[in-house]
DNA sequence: TTTGAGTGTGACGAATTTATTACAGACTAA
DNA sequence: TTAGTCTGTAATAAATTCGTCACACTCAAA
C-alpha cells in the first residue's frame, strides 16, 4: 500500500483501465478521470502525487489543462507525464514548452511506463531513497516503519502509522474525515466518519505519553490538522 | 577480473553476443554455447558458477537439459536462470517446478539481468567480498557457513542460515513476507506466506537461547525486520 | 442559560494477523 | 536401507487491531 497517488486522465475507457491496473500493481495508488472535469473534482479533494494526462481530451484539452496548472501556484509542482499520439513530435515540443515533466508517445510498454513515473516522481523529491519524513523531534522512517520521537520509540498500529504518515506529509493542513478516510484507509472502503474520531484519539493518546498531544489539532466543524504551532 | 565463470546457453547468436558483453562489463566471466551438447561439453571441463539457459532451444530444450541436471548431484548446487519469451506464464511455473533459480522474460534490461545473477549468486553464496558479515557480536561467515554469537557457535539449518544471511545484510529494514520469500528461497518458487512465520520462529528460538530472541522483530501488518535496536 | 450539533472517550465483539505446535514427506549421511 | 534432519503446510491458539456504539462533554448561537 504505497501513498503515491496518480490521477489518470484519460477519455478511452480501455486504455484508462489498463493503466489502472498497470499502476496498481507498479505499486502506486491510481484515481482515473474520463475527462478535464471531474479530474479537476478530483484534485480539489484528493492529493495527487503526478498526473498522467492524456494530450487529446474532449472539452477542454489535455495540454490546456496541463497549461493552466503550471500557472496556479499550488499546483505548479505537481508533475505531470504527457501521454501523445505516436510520433507527433511537435506534440513533444509544445508539451514540454507548457511546463510537462515528461511526455509518453502511445503505444508504450507498461514498464516504460512505471520507469518514467518513477523517474519523474524521484526527480520531485517524492519517491527517494531517504525514507525518512522529519518534522520536528518527530521521525518517521517508513523503510523502518518506526515512529520516533527523539530517542524513543512510539508502538502504533498499522493503521496508526499511516495516518501518522499522511498527516506528516501533510502539516499544517486541515483535513476533513471524508478526506482522511480515503487518503489513509483507501477510497474503496465505506467506514464510519466517527471512526476517523477513534483514531484520532488513539493516536492523541499515545503521543500524549510524550507530551505532544497537542499536534493533533481539533478545526471544530471541519476536521483535523497536523501542526507543530499550535 | 573475477572468477566468477557463467555459463550462456542460447542459440540466438545476437541474443548470445549481448549477453556476453554485458556480462563481460558487469565483471564476471561468460562462456557461451549454442545448443546443449556444446554446453555439456564445457561444463565437463569448466566449473561455472551459474547457467543462463534459453528455455527455447534447437535439440534438447533448455528445460530438459535443466530438469537432467536438477537431478545429477554433482550440479544440483548449479544455480540456472532461465530466459523465457514474454509472457509464458505457464513456462514459469514450469521452471520453478524443474527447479530453476530464478527466470528472466524476454525483453530485460542489462540492468535487471546482472541484479537478479547478482541475487542469485549471493543466495547461493558465491559471491562474497569478505565473506564475514559482523553485527554486535553476531558473526555470520558465509565461507565456512558459520553463525557465531560472541564465543557460542550457533547450529543453523541451511534455510535458517540464509536467512540470518539476507537480515544482517539488511539491518533495521522491514520485510514483507513475499519479499522475504523472493529474496531468501528465490523468485521462482511458490511457497506459502505463512512459512516464513514458522521460521522466522525458528530462528528466534535458536537466538533465544543466547538471548537474542528480540533481534527479529514483527512489524505487524508489515512484515519483520532485523535489528539490533528495539 | 439553553439547546443542539460536533467532538471526546471507554468498552466490546468481530475480524485480522501472528505464534506455536504437530506432522508428513524429502532429503542426507552413514 | 535407515535413522535423523530439514522443510513446508495445516491446524489451532493467542494476540492485536479495528470499527461501532453509547454516552459524556464542549462549544457557540440564540
Amino acid at each position: 500500500m504505497s501513498n503515491i497517488n496518480i490521477l489518470i486522465v484519460e477519455d478511452e475507457a480501455a486504455i484508462r483501465g489498463m493503466l489502472t491496473i498497470v499502476l496498481e500493481q507498479a505499486g502506486f495508488s491510481p484515481i482515473a478521470a474520463a475527462e478535464v472535469d471531474s479530474a479537476q473534482k478530483i484534485l480539489a479533494d484528493t492529493f495527487p502525487d503526478l498526473i498522467l494526462l492524456d494530450w487529446m481530451l474532449p472539452g477542454i484539452s489535455g495540454v490546456e489543462w496541463a497549461r493552466r496548472l503550471k500557472k496556479d501556484p499550488s499546483y505548479r509542482e505537481l508533475p505531470i507525464i504527457l501521454l501523445t499520439a505516436r510520433g507527433e513530435e511537435e506534440d513533444k515540443v509544445r508539451g514540454l514548452e507548457i511546463g510537462a515533466d515528461d511526455y509518453l508517445t502511445k503505444p508504450f510498454s507498461p514498464k516504460e511506463l512505471v520507469a518514467r513515473i518513477r523517474a519523474v516522481l524521484r526527480r520531485s523529491g517524492k519517491l527517494q531513497g531517504g525514507t525518512q519524513i522529519v518534522l520536528g523531534n518527530l521521525i518517521l522512517d517508513t523503510e523502518q516503519h518506526r515512529l520516533t520521537i527523539g530517542e524513543k520509540q512510539l508502538d502504533v498500529s498499522p493503521t496508526e502509522f499511516r495516518l501518522m504518515q499522511f498527516f506528516m506529509t501533510h502539516p499544517d493542513k486541515v483535513f476533513s474525515r471524508t478526506q482522511l478516510l480515503d487518503q489513509v484507509w483507501g477510497r474503496s472502503v465505506y467506514i464510519e466518519e466517527r471512526t476517523v474520531d477513534v483514531h484520532i484519539r488513539r493516536l492523541r493518546k499515545i503521543l500524549g505519553d510524550y507530551g505532544k498531544e497537542e499536534l493533533v489539532q481539533t478545526v471544530r466543524g471541519f476536521g483535523y490538522r497536523f501542526s507543530l504551532i499550535d
